[in-house]
DNA sequence: AGCACGCCGACT
DNA sequence: GTCGGCGTGCTC
């Protein structure tokens, strides 16, 4: 009897998305899902590396079938799940399964496979519980312990799941995350069913961990990325901050860690588990329509004052400040923007100062003009009116802390940001001033977290600034100490309301209404196409209108090269077919297709949609 | 992506 | 006649 083989090609090409059948030859004994073969390819029979993604004994290929050259790793490396999950993500984020099949088999490394046995009797085990368990849970924003109470639940959640052997997936946002929570894991005495994928470890640590993740049940601990790791009989998964940009893949198809894991957990019947300080929007929504279930723990919470005016630090904070640091406990002061001026104006006609690029120029770390977009540094040329003089609009961290180090001689004032991130300091008189996302840890925590630029951050013109901006004060809050004081300038209305007494999933629920009612994502879902060609990005406008109707609904883009329409969740499985097939044969057609490059960059529910 | 097949114009 | 232009289509 002969045997075939249904193989898949690791390529981004659509033509090429599909699987090929191949005759398995004698010699070769046995063929297993997930090993890679050697194939002849293409009309120069050229070797390929292909995927095994089943067998069968009949093909319906009309033409003569080619045999397999080889098996290139008799060790699988890829799970039917995993499969299955990479099949859903290509259709929910419209990319091919080719590209993701290279972005999840990793580099194969012989001398590392050499050391693993593959076990062809394992099997996974039970298979879940028929009433998974999915909850969106907030931890409490005061701390007990030196590290966050986030990485306390999730150890203590996986230490559950592995007694019972059952594997757990967790994904983070930062490398940072990882440290924070091996702490927790040691805490509860777990070490050997760790396997901690990251860049801190070497490339033959991180395959040895995935072989472990092909065969044995473990806790499987990474970045984004992780959320596609084989791990056998998956009980639970967590991630932490589902709405962190770094939980977005920043190459097609553009897939977030949040809609793989919900797509995941369907399909494995698994728990799943987020966890944030503050909801992302996706997250509130889910919540809302009762997809999963909100555990919030609002046991303490640091006190709040709320300052309505403008300035960054009114009296009665600086003098807090002063006192703070006359009894040796650190403050922290979180700035929205880097550098000495995050604008310039010009003097006399106002308008504002822009590079040649378009964009804005500001003043960074430096004392140096920069261009926002492009980078440009070095002189700035005249306004458009003649004038050369310029004033700043809003300053930034550098300038606070020129200023502050004048102010507080005795203390010991901290610049940490993006660009030059402290991690952690010593207890003791420190003035930190931080960049969002940039805030040290001290141990004790703060005695006064203060949001200076709370007003101007919300202010900005996205869809995603108060949810952006929510998150980040959390994770700064986070950092005060038990008895600590939060102080917000410049909060006025609903959003005040909510903050006195940091309720930030109501502040992210009152915005999700606000969105429902506009019709905007999250509550409808969005696709964003971009091209050079503005000629076929038209023409795929006209045709998408012309084959879906008035089901599609275009939004207007603020980005040039791009355009964006809504549809509803429910439609999806009746657009995207169409969508794709409209956007292959308008690529495979165009005459302006570029050498290396897509005609059309499609992206699914880009949170920067808008 | 490559590469071949194929059907028209310019050329030794 | 036939060499080569790249539009079209396929890769088991």
């Amino acid at each position: 009897m002969t045997l075939i083989a249904k193989v898949r090609i690791a390529s981004p090409l659509p033509a090429l998305d599909k699987e090929f059948d191949y005759l398995v030859p004698d010699n070769i004994a046995e063929l297993g899902f997930g090993q890679l073969v050697r194939v002849p390819f293409g009309p120069d029979k050229k070797q390929k590396v292909g995927v095994v993604v089943g067998t069968s004994d009949h093909s319906s290929f009309k033409g003569s079938l080619a045999e397999i050259i080889d098996v290139d790793s008799h060790f699988p490396l890829l799970s039917f799940n995993q499969f299955a999950l990479i099949e859903a993500v290509a259709s929910r984020f419209m990319g091919s399964i080719g590209e993701l099949l290279s972005a999840v088999i990793p580099k194969r490394m012989v001398r590392v496979e050499k050391t693993h046995l593959y076990d062809p009797e394992f099997s996974e085990g039970h298979k879940g519980k028929p009433e998974p368990k999915r909850e969106y849970v907030q931890p409490s924003i005061t701390r007990k312990q030196s590290y966050p109470n986030w990485s306390k639940i999730f150890a203590e959640k996986a230490r559950d799941y592995i007694t019972d052997n059952r594997s757990v997936i967790v994904s983070l946002p930062d490398y940072r995350d990882i440290d924070n929570l091996k702490i927790a894991f040691a805490k509860l005495g777990l070490v050997e069913d760790i396997h901690i994928f990251s860049s801190a470890n070497s490339a033959s640590q991180n395959y040895a961990n995935y072989l472990q993740a092909m065969q044995s049940t473990g806790i499987f601990v990474g970045l984004r990325s992780s959320i596609f790791l084989p791990a056998p009989n998956l009980g639970l998964i967590l991630v932490l901050d589902d709405g962190d940009e770094s939980q977005i893949e920043p190459s097609s198809p553009y897939w977030n860690t949040r809609d793989v894991a919900l797509l995941r957990q369907s399909l494995e019947n698994c728990d799943l588990l987020f966890s944030s300080l503050s909801p992302s929007a996706e997250v509130v929504r889910l919540v809302e329509i009762g997809y999963l279930k909100h555990v919030s723990d609002q046991s303490q919470r640091p006190a709040v004052r709320i300052t309505e005016s403008l300035n960054r630090l009114d009296e009665a904070t600086y003098s807090a400040i002063a006192k703070s640091l006359k009894q040796n406990s650190s403050v922290l002061i979180q700035i929205a923007n880097l550098g000495f001026a995050t604008a310039l104006a010009c003097v006399k006609c106002s308008d504002l100062r822009k590079c040649g690029c378009g964009a804005r120029i500001w003043i960074d770390t430096k004392k140096k003009f920069r261009c926002r977009s492009c980078k440009a540094t070095g002189d700035l040329p005249p306004c458009q009116c003649g004038e050369t003089r310029v004033r700043t609009l809003r300053t930034g961290s550098s300038a606070m802390v020129e200023w502050l180090k004048k102010a507080f001689t005795e203390a010991n004032v901290i610049h940490s940001s993006a660009e030059e991130r402290i991690t952690r300091i010593e207890p003791g008189p420190n003035l930190v001033i931080a960049t969002p996302g940039s805030e040290p840890e001290v141990s004790g925590g703060y005695t006064y977290v203060v949001l200076a630029d709370a007003y101007s951050m919300v202010g900005a013109p996205r869809l995603r600034a108060l949810e952006k901006s929510l998150l980040l004060w959390a994770n700064a809050i986070e950092k005060a100490s038990e008895t600590g004081v939060v102080i917000f300038s410049g909060l006025t209305d609903q959003l005040a309301e909510s903050m006195k007494d940091l309720q930030f999933f109501e502040a992210m629920r009152q915005d999700f209404l606000e969105r429902e009612e506009l019709g905007l994502p999250p509550t409808r879902r969005i696709a964003s196409v971009s091209s050079n060609s503005s000629s076929d990005l038209e023409l795929l406008k006209v045709e998408l209108i012309q084959a879906l109707g008035p089901s599609i609904s275009p939004v207007a883009s603020a980005e040039p090269k791009t355009i964006h329409f809504c549809f509803n969740y429910s439609e999806a499985e009746n657009i995207t077919p169409l969508f794709r097939e409209l956007v292959s044969r308008i690529s495979s057609k165009s005459k302006n297709r570029l050498p290396g490059q897509r005609l059309f960059r499609v992206r699914m529910d880009d949170p920067n949609a808008i």
